[in-house]
DNA sequence: TGTTTAAAACACAATCGATGTTCGATATGT
DNA sequence: ACATATCGAACATCGATTGTGTTTTAAACA
């Protein structure tokens, strides 16, 4: 794996400054030019930014999320911890649907091996658990992957969901609060949410901190469809209590 | 990855004998015990054998095809240039389904970056094609990954292709005759090659020559329903000559 | 055409993965 | 229940792969 430090210092800079060129980035990152120009590519394969002759300009849009490769080195500890605990609230044999996103992604790899059936709901997380002892039930729907996040989206991925009930969603969010509920960046990552919740019993949400003061552009469910919520200490107080008087069993691991 | 000819060593041996201990195959292969034992550990998970406490008995019955992971190493120059032959039978901004099977997945790869529509229908072949560059549309069928084969079957699969249409189907085969007609193992795999056979325009099978002489058990389609066959030189003449007669057009790489 | 930038080829270094050894835990047999 | 054998975990080591830098060659812009 590529030094990630630097690429997110690259995809900053470059968002800071609307466009950079290559020398620049190779002075700010100590790095060789050859090196910035790998990068790049690297950033451009996942959207992050468009490369030109000499540097490259961001395409990240205030208010965007961060791309997958990036969120998910940040929070690991917190994000492990969240993971173990909605891994404790799964019982044997349920059926799970479990999310795109990093944390949900933890939960899968908390849920190797375990006498399960998931659905998971992006590509890592199906790779997080392909290639585990054979206990698991593996079910993959189908979808388009969003590039570089892997998140399956689309008709054939809501025909899946239609086609199946579970006893667990396991959903992740880009924004979470008691008044404007659950929501999502992406409309299509949105479809799929709401599909998962309508499609399972139980709605467990995933969320650290951060996300529970945010609110991001695409609804999902209000907060009062959710069952439980686990997240971290860094939560706001006064954003848990509204939450629990939703009726959402909030756990603070 | 680990030693593969090893694991191919300890399969046949374990195959030969019926079941074998760790000491012997230690003996065998001159590894040390514990590595016999993640090995062990590997191929059970593969489905190759069965570990008792001393050693391991096989699985694998006289006519079953051997585990994926060791048919990928086979003959994999033969199936380069297969592969290279079919993507230039693929034109820019066609659609097209992958079959599963060692062969299409050095198609898949054959294909990383082209202008075109994919639906492969084994998780290798779409790890294969989900990080490369964005040029690649890539499309997802749903279905249950068979344990280290990664091969897409059951409902979700055929639900997904019967949604679908394409230009093309690049289907592998376990066994191919002009009076036989396209065989395969499984029958959960035979359904899923009929589906994506009529959900195409055109079919082109791939098949090295090993698999002109033999018949699996599963029937998928007769000789005359393929359109293009690519082989390599191992073929035999005789069997190449009566698949032209029935009307397909064979591809000697 | 001259200059700058990108890409390819090669060399080096750091990191990761596979293997082996040791040791404690567990299962088997008498 | 005890003795013995086997297994799995932890650590160390070796080798291979990958990332990085330098140099050279090709391409793009003025």
């Amino acid at each position: 794996m590529v030094n990630t430090d630097r690429l997110r210092q690259i995809t900053d800079a470059v968002r800071e400054a609307g466009s950079l060129g290559v020398g620049d980035l190779a002075a700010l990152t100590g790095a060789s030019e050859m090196t910035i120009r790998r990068d790049l590519e690297t950033l451009a394969a996942q959207g992050v930014l468009e490369r030109f002759r000499g540097g490259a300009r961001s395409l990240l849009v205030r208010g965007e999320e961060p791309p997958f490769a990036l969120r998910a080195q940040e929070g690991v500890e917190a994000k492990r911890r969240i993971a173990a605990d909605v891994a404790g609230l799964i019982a044997d044999g349920e059926t799970v649907v479990l999310d795109s996103g990093t944390t949900c992604l933890e939960v899968a790899r908390a849920l190797r091996g375990r006498r399960i059936t998931v659905l998971p709901l992006s590509l890592p997380a199906v790779n997080a658990l392909a290639d585990g002892p054979g206990r698991t039930a593996l079910l993959v729907p189908g979808g388009r992957p969003r590039p570089g996040e892997g998140a399956l989206t689309g008709p054939l991925t809501l025909a899946s969901l239609a086609a199946l009930r579970f006893d667990t969603a396991v959903v992740g969010c880009c924004g979470l609060t008691a008044e404007q509920g659950l929501t999502a960046y992406d409309l299509d990552d949105a479809a799929v949410k709401q599909a998962a919740i309508r499609a399972a019993q139980r709605t467990v949400a995933v969320a650290d901190g951060a996300k529970l003061s945010r609110t991001a552009h695409a609804f999902v469910a209000p907060a009062g469809a959710l069952h439980t919520l686990v997240t971290d200490a860094t939560a706001p107080r006064s954003e848990i209590a509204a939450l629990g008087a939703a009726g959402v069993a909030v756990r603070t691991v």
